[in-house]
RNA sequence: GUGGGUGUAGUUCAACGGUAGAGCACCGGAUUGUGGUUCCGGGCGUUGUGGGUUCAAAUCCCAUCAUCCACCCCA
């Protein structure tokens, strides 16, 4: 019976089937984030335009190509966010918080937009999380944010993923690595993509995780990024893994992770599902010390990740993981005549006063129909008030588990309830 | 933005040129006041949409939209 109207392209309903299971992973995750002191921030869904040209990279293919910009009544020009960071960093500096005691340590999570062709694990407007350390550039904070990452998947129960770490470097490393880049693919050019050959130009990097094969085979014997931090960033990045050591978080080290957004330096890690599809980016994140100060804020480090819900829970599907039990009545009210009926819909008002979730549908009629639903709900209990029972003050409290039944009276069945 | 696959009942699928069907789910009944099992009964659904070919189209062709998978990119 498909109406007039469907939901957007990349866009989807989260059905009352699946809502469940949302709440549970946002509820782990809060968990976690508690654990660590971390707290919620939440910004608006969209920000000025230029906020994300600047951050994200004009060159990214996030700002070129996948921006839901618009322009409102006034002219200005805004777009749905495409990522979490930029927003927060942007909401760190234009409140001060960094003068503010406990707030440098934030969780968010909520839709992000990007204009992308759909595919699994990929849509358009999608779902994070994701956590912001901002202020310090003690390795030991990188370690941190990323055991963060790792309890909250460990926590989910998730085995088959796989963290894998490396160091961009800061601007000074990148423009040697990069230039060595260049050199050493030039006698290649002809073996390369045709994108490729424009990546060498305007980011050399990104060349090492293409997938063509030929540009793969050339990218394995090209020098390392390891090979050209600075002194720096050499014991920064010894010391995020010397953490993680000592606090037992496996790990590799893979010099091809390179991030797509502009801001990132330094330390850059992804968790990835290693029996998803294309996309199979559980967790992505790492440093951005010069983006507050690209925003015009003061110079302040930060760290952080983020995460897409969509991925997650197919990861979880895949390991057929639980995702809590859904939410069942404590009581089902059935009700048989119209005294009964008129009784009962305020004895349903006291339960649920007295925080005894309670369910009744007044289209049912017979005993049947309603012992049925009453099933369906999953109800623990169900109170069957009829005449006869109406007459003598009372209402029979079923068990619905043992089928077991008993006579109470109407006035203390809050009471018999509440301690069940 | 590129390539390939798929669009039939709520859902999973069948029918592949000649009257649109089944399982599950759903609703009702058997049981006029007791569920989960069982049995019986209940489906006209613009065959995604719009064109075209044909005596005849769910079926062939074109377009479009959506979806899936992959590229790209990323969460």
């Amino acid at each position: 019976m498909a109406g007039k109207y469907k939901v957007p392209r990349g866009t989807y309903d989260i059905l009352p089937s699946e809502s469940y299971k949302w709440q549970f992973v946002t509820n782990v995750f809060k968990e976690v984030a508690r654990e660590f002191n971390y707290k919620e921030i939440v910004t608006p869904i969209f920000e000025n335009n230029e906020l994300f040209e600047r951050s994200v990279g004009e060159d990214s293919d996030i700002v070129e190509k996948e921006m839901y910009k618009f322009e409102d009544k006034k002219g200005r020009i805004f777009a749905l966010r495409p990522e979490g960071t930029a927003p927060v960093v942007r909401s760190f500096i234009e409140n001060g918080l960094m003068l503010k005691p406990n707030s440098s340590k934030l969780y968010y999570f909520g839709p992000m937009f990007r204009y992308d062709r759909p595919q699994k694990g990929r849509y358009r407007q999608f779902y994070q999380y994701g956590i912001e350390n901002i202020g310090s550039n003690d390795p030991y904070i990188d370690a941190e944010v990323i055991s963060f990452a790792y309890m909250f998947l460990s926590k989910l129960g998730l085995k088959n993923f796989e963290l894998q770490i490396n160091s961009i470097g800061c601007k000074n490393c990148t423009q040697d690595y990069d230039n060595a880049l260049k050199e050493y693919f030039t006698p290649y050019l002809n073996d390369l993509c045709s994108d490729c050959r424009k990546r060498l130009m305007k980011n050399p990097k990104r060349v090492l995780d293409c997938k063509v094969n030929t540009c793969k085979v050339n990218a394995d014997n090209a020098p390392s990024m390891l090979d050209y931090l600075d002194e720096n960033c050499k014991t920064h990045f010894n010391k995020v893994q010397e953490y993680l050591k000592q606090i037992n978080i496996p790990f590799k080290v893979n010099p091809k992770i390179v991030r797509g957004l502009d801001y990132y330096s330094q330390t850059a890690f992804e968790f990835i599902d290693t029996n998803l599809g294309a996309q199979n980016t559980l967790i992505g994140g790492g440093r951005y010390d010069g983006l507050a100060e690209q925003l015009g804020g003061k110079n302040m480090p930060g760290i952080g990740f983020a995460g897409g819900f969509e991925r997650l829970l197919l990861s979880m599907e895949e390991e057929k993981l639980s995702f809590g039990k859904q939410q069942t009545p404590k009581v089902y009210l059935i009700t048989l005549g119209n005294e009964a009926g008129a009784t009962g819909i305020k004895l349903i008002m006291e339960l649920r006063m007295n925080g005894i979730s309670t369910a009744f549908d007044p289209d049912k009629t017979s005993m049947n129909a309603q012992m049925k639903t009453a099933n369906k709900t999953g109800a623990e209990f169900a109170l069957i008030l009829g005449e006869d029972e109406l007459k003598k003050g009372k209402i029979i409290l079923k068990n619905m588990a043992n089928g077991e039944q008993k006579e109470i009276n109407i006035t203390d069945i809050i009471n018999s309830l509440k301690d069940k």
